[in-house]
DNA sequence: GCGGAATAGTCAAGCCTTCAACTACGCTCT
DNA sequence: AGAGCGTAGTTGAAGGCTTGACTATTCCGC
């Protein structure tokens, strides 16, 4: 991974990376670093809502009835169960979210979003939207945005089988 | 963004993603953030070393005298230059770091990395470059490796021109 | 030299995330 | 019915990150 950390030529010893390899594996690491921070700032500043809480609201806002099982809408946002409670009592606090006891399930509450929430998704969305396309799609060629997509899907298969 | 957040067609309008554009976008996001979470739970479970702090070691181990300027330092990790100060204190309540004063900027601090230091690093690399070979380099071909670093370098030319 | 602006770094308050309990409910086997 | 176990979700404490204010030092033009 590094230059001054030897490298090992045993077999069967760490499998060290080649100076392409670094160079291939550092760019994408720092780009994509880069872009989350961008958009999660453009999206914070000028919307109060972060990345993180506009994913929520962007899968409630997906689903019939406005509503999702807490533990399926964590999952949905790569989320742990105990970050997602903590982040839905916020926006519960904003009035954008309530929560509902599960009919199905005495065990399980809903998160819905209440129209106030659907309203500020809608005006975040308009900004998002704009600096996902700034900052990606209009730096990209098609071409790009294929290998982008394939590359994600592929990684996707090893990371979260479903 | 969202399939219930409605369209807007008016010329001079947001620029909303089609449905193959957001696909693109969530499998490229959705895949980066499953990746670094996975690499970073690896490394911290296994090394005690956040990738955080993985980062701010590689970059000194780099270095000539293996010490860089505070903000140089930052700069390097993507970091802010609070948030790199607090870090360097905890690497230094862990002996790995040390700080000096700058000989040419009174101003300035150098962060200085021990050999416990080093050796800690030494230790994690072996872990974090065997994560980074089997969750990435692994699952991809030659091709998809090469379009990485394209996409990596293009997008980090519009987000980081130094 | 000296006053003002810029730069380097630290510090404190507040928010977010994680981890490890903990409560409550449902399922199954007897 | 009820014991035991697994699942759903919440909570509180601890620690990390961000923001903005603050100190100290250097640079620059007069």
């Amino acid at each position: 991974m590094t230059s001054s950390v030897s490298p090992d030529p045993s077999p069967g010893g760490t499998r060290w990376l080649d100076a392409e390899e670094q160079r291939a594996w550092r760019a994408y690491l720092f780009s994509s670093l880069l872009l989350q921070d961008r958009l999660d700032r453009e999206l914070t500043h000028q919307t109060g809502i972060s990345h993180a809480y506009y994913e929520i609201l962007v899968a409630l806002s997906e689903t019939p009835g406005r509503m999702m099982r807490m533990s399926e809408l964590a999952d949905r946002c790569l989320s742990s169960r105990s970050r997602l409670s903590h982040a839905v009592s916020r926006l519960e606090e904003r009035g954008w979210v309530r929560r509902q006891v599960c009919a199905e399930d005495g065990r399980g509450q809903l998160a819905v979003l209440t129209d106030e929430g659907f309203a500020a998704l809608d005006a975040a969305a308009h900004v998002h939207v704009e600096s996902v396309r700034t900052h990606l799609f209009d730096q990209l060629s098609p071409e790009q945005v294929a290998a982008i997509r394939d590359v994600g899907e592929t990684l996707l298969r090893h990371l979260d089988p479903r």
